[in-house]
DNA sequence: TTGAAAGCGATACCAT
DNA sequence: ATGGTATCGCTTTCAA
């Protein structure tokens, strides 16, 4: 265990310890694999010498030969958003149920050094699951060859599987909710898209639609609870009547929740807020948040679970198996 | 790209690319390495047959021959847990500005399976660092070889490195802050240890001493919102006269705060709390949480850099400077 | 510019 | 029970 002074520790292979052991590779191989067909005596004699030099065997060249190892590539952008802690939480167990290996990389929202993290990814694991804000086109290709399955967004190319998020269902049932509590002015606060707006919001306007009540009173929110608050404001300016406001997610709602404190107008009592996700961070804050829930667990366990089929070749899930639903579900806050 | 149907589709390896665009594998690793010496359309046409037969090298193969690429293992008790997603954010971000990737367990707070997947990390990665709940004998045991660095949490074998935290400071100013608020009557929602109590407690009772308050108000919590919900009901049971309280943690004391304000106990006014910690999550809730700060992009970093030293033979880091101080931080709460 | 051959560090298959 | 040899897929070194 003692090294000799000033040599590099230079790695050592099953070669020293079959030569320390006298024996060979294979005697060695077999002593550390805990197959059969080898002597008491010997097998002791090599587990002593492996240990006494220190030696580990190579992974890569273990993983050359049998090639079991299963690695994946989890993207996501930031794992301080509770959001994607969720997820990345579910994925990780859904892996490990079937003893598979999670790298994971947060992009930190830097849409620059994706590709390049998103190919060097690519170049480590056998699949890829996450978030990605490139295109598909660069997407293709920078992980040529990698199964990817996207989470929360939709594919065109065939290339990749996609878990969808549904919420059409759930934000409706959050407005008919807010409607028969006697809400007319409903507000929304979406994220501060780049361009179109989001699909929540779709869902926001066809909900409005279908109870009959006015979805103009919208305004753009940045992804956290400070950009929440903020967006409260400028709602409360632009559309001082609204009584209700659904959120993007549970952070801007969260945001609105202090907010409103702050202002000190009252939840639910002056302003009903719902947010979107179902954080469990929900649940901690006061009053506890309603929210338009996604089953993050199930969103990590489909997209694991459409990798092992797209890695087994057994038949991939189809688009309507791929869905998480949302529901409503309630707190107190509206 | 059509594959032949009822073939199974058997990996393609820089022999299928070589022979099919009619040059040698050396060439064809020329041309994808981008190495010079090598002709524009010899280049191309290698470029195109690997695209055409969708190649991806083997990261096993190159592994083995280009010894580079480092990999880490990341474990922790409980992703779902803010604190360790804070932790694992900053070993990720500390990892990823060196080109290293970093395998993610979360260990779900089993010690039955830890030693397990504990020898499967080792196994697969060139050092291991994080959480555990088992002994240092174990530990040895377990990842033979691999170099290990321990978060909060001290060693005794040399084997091991650690990454200390040092709250004594932080938690004196906190019971000194508390006292000079005219407090006398301070708690302490403690961390259920199994055993011995919590160093931090052993912080809370010398600073207590050092002020000239009793330190006999404590109870255990169980590590999340809803235990420190519990316990502060135990305590007020135990000692109603408490008016101030110090707790292990944040979620704890998130949980002290959402109990407290069932029962119609002002906060700080009626009582103050102070956590541990310093997470992000306690300037969400209401009053923002005062908390002994701990520097977790410090704790990650730190960790991630020891790492290095150690799997390049630098000089490690010193227990002395593998030390986070927590400091005072105040919200609303105290 | 290109190719042949020699490893990298392990396991598997077949002898003995 | 043990050892020899081929092999995994790729890069590097050295010739041509």
């Amino acid at each position: 265990m003692v090294m000799s002074s000033g040599t590099e520790p230079r790695k050592v292979t099953i070669n020293d310890v079959a030569r320390s052991a006298g024996v060979s590779r294979q005697t060695v191989s077999r002593a550390l694999n805990d197959k059969g067909e080898i002597g008491g005596s010997t097998k002791q004699r090599v587990l002593d010498a492996a240990r006494e030099l220190g030696y580990r065997p190579s992974r890569f060249a273990r993983g050359l030969v049998r090639q079991d190892t299963t690695t994946i590539g989890l993207v996501i952008p930031d794992l301080l958003n509770p959001f994607f802690t969720e997820v990345a939480a579910a994925a990780l167990e859904a892996a490990r149920a079937r003893g598979w290996h999670v790298v994971v990389y947060d992009t930190a929202d830097r849409a620059d050094e994706e590709l390049g993290t998103l190919e060097v990814v690519a170049s480590q694991v056998d699949a890829v699951v996450g978030y990605f804000s490139c295109s598909e086109d660069e997407l293709e290709l920078f992980t040529r060859g990698v199964p990817v399955v996207l989470i929360g967004r939709e594919h065109h190319s065939a290339r990749f599987s996609s878990i969808r998020i549904d919420g059409e269902e759930g934000v409706h049932a959050a407005i008919a909710h807010l409607v028969a509590a006697g809400h007319r002015r409903v507000g929304m606060l979406d994220h501060d898209g780049r361009a179109e707006p989001s699909i929540r919001r779709e869902w926001f306007t066809k909900a409005a639609a279908a109870c009959g009540i006015d979805a103009g009173r919208v305004v753009g929110a940045d992804q956290s609870a400070d950009g929440g608050g903020a967006a409260l404001r400028t709602l409360l300016t632009t559309h001082p009547d609204v009584t209700a406001v659904l959120t993007f997610n549970d952070i801007i709602a969260i945001g609105v929740l202090r907010e409103a404190r702050r202002l000190g107008r009252s939840v639910p009592g002056e302003l009903a807020v719902i947010g979107f996700d179902g954080l469990q961070l929900g649940a901690l804050v006061e009053p506890p948040l309603s929210s338009v829930a996604l089953d993050t667990r199930k969103l990590g366990a489909l997209a694991i679970d459409q990798v092992a089929r797209l890695l087994t070749g057994t038949d991939p899930l189809g688009a309507d198996e791929l869905v998480v639903r949302a529901e409503l579900r309630l707190g107190g806050s509206a």
